[in-house]
DNA sequence: TAGAAATGTTTAG
DNA sequence: TAAACCTTTCTAT
């Protein structure tokens, strides 16, 4: 699930519930007990989200996780279900609506408790990010400009580019008939603009949806309502099957360690 | 129903 | 480059 919009969603979810109140932080697996102990029963201010990390301010203290590939929450209202399994972290409080509200962390890559020169360490390690507001994507282009390696690979790099993950990656460049293969600086400014506006727009609609979509509706068999989870995409895991605008196989191939996903006719080196 | 693969990053070698 | 993290989703049987 975790590309830069769901860690968008869970955000504004979590402040939605839980800011403005202490919370009840604990961790029944145990191994985030001393970061939980230390959080207890604090005022939450917010929960924000940059990239792929979600911050969650307590005071001077801030929660910081990154879910990697495994992790995620889960999230509910009443009484929270009896802790079972590797559960590192719970959160409860009253809610917006004093009913009483939960959420659950499983196996993220990074859950801890950082001060404000840590954040602002992460930060300072990361690129623009499409999602937050005011945020110029000119910034990114000039790590492409001036870099040869390969376009797909960039655009996997979160100190280019902050949210952007493997189904972004393989959508974006399909979208705008660009090789992954391209080095960065055969990307131009115009080109650049097109897709960042393009990556805005998209995972916009991702947090809007709570998922990945990234077809028009011409390209979809079926146009209207609900898009089918086998129409959601261009290319990401579709190897061997018909692109759906020239008909070609769909490649795939490990680009950095990730499946990538082309068409070779659509995007031509 | 079981097994593989997965939207990601860090650490070890 | 490979392993680890250890949950969810997809695919094959």
């Amino acid at each position: 699930m975790p590309e830069g919009h769901t860690l968008f969603r869970l955000a504004k979810e979590q402040t939605e519930l839980f800011a403005g109140r202490p919370v009840h932080v604990t961790s029944p697996q145990g191994r985030f007990a001393a970061g939980a102990a230390l959080l207890d029963e604090r005022l939450l201010e917010g929960v924000w989200s940059y990239g792929k990390h979600l911050f969650a301010d307590f005071g001077p203290d801030t929660l910081h996780v990154h879910l990697g590939l495994y992790g995620n929450y889960v999230t509910g209202t009443g009484h929270p279900p009896v802790p079972r399994g590797a559960l590192l972290m719970r959160w409860e409080g009253p809610g917006p609506d004093g009913e009483g509200v939960w959420t659950d962390l499983r196996g993220p890559t990074v859950c801890e408790v950082l001060a404000p020169e840590e954040v602002d360490g992460i930060l300072g390690r990361l690129g623009p990010d499409p999602l937050r507001p005011r945020t110029n994507g000119a910034l990114a282009h000039r790590r492409i400009a001036r870099s040869r390696t390969a376009i797909g690979a960039l655009l996997m790099d979160q100190s280019v580019l902050a949210g952007v993950g493997n189904v972004y990656r393989a959508e974006i460049l399909f979208r705008h008939n660009v090789s992954p293969f391209r080095p960065g600086r055969g990307v131009d400014e115009a080109q650049w603009t097109g897709m960042w506006a393009d990556l805005v727009t998209l995972m916009r609609a991702g947090v809007r949806l709570g998922r990945i979509v990234t077809t028009r509706p011409e390209h979809r068999a079926r146009k209207r309502g609900t898009v089918q989870r086998t129409d959601a995409h261009y290319v990401y895991r579709r190897t061997g099957l018909p692109c759906r605008i020239c008909g070609t196989e769909v490649r795939t191939e490990v680009m950095v360690g990730r499946n990538l996903y082309w068409c070779p006719v659509c995007q031509a080196l």
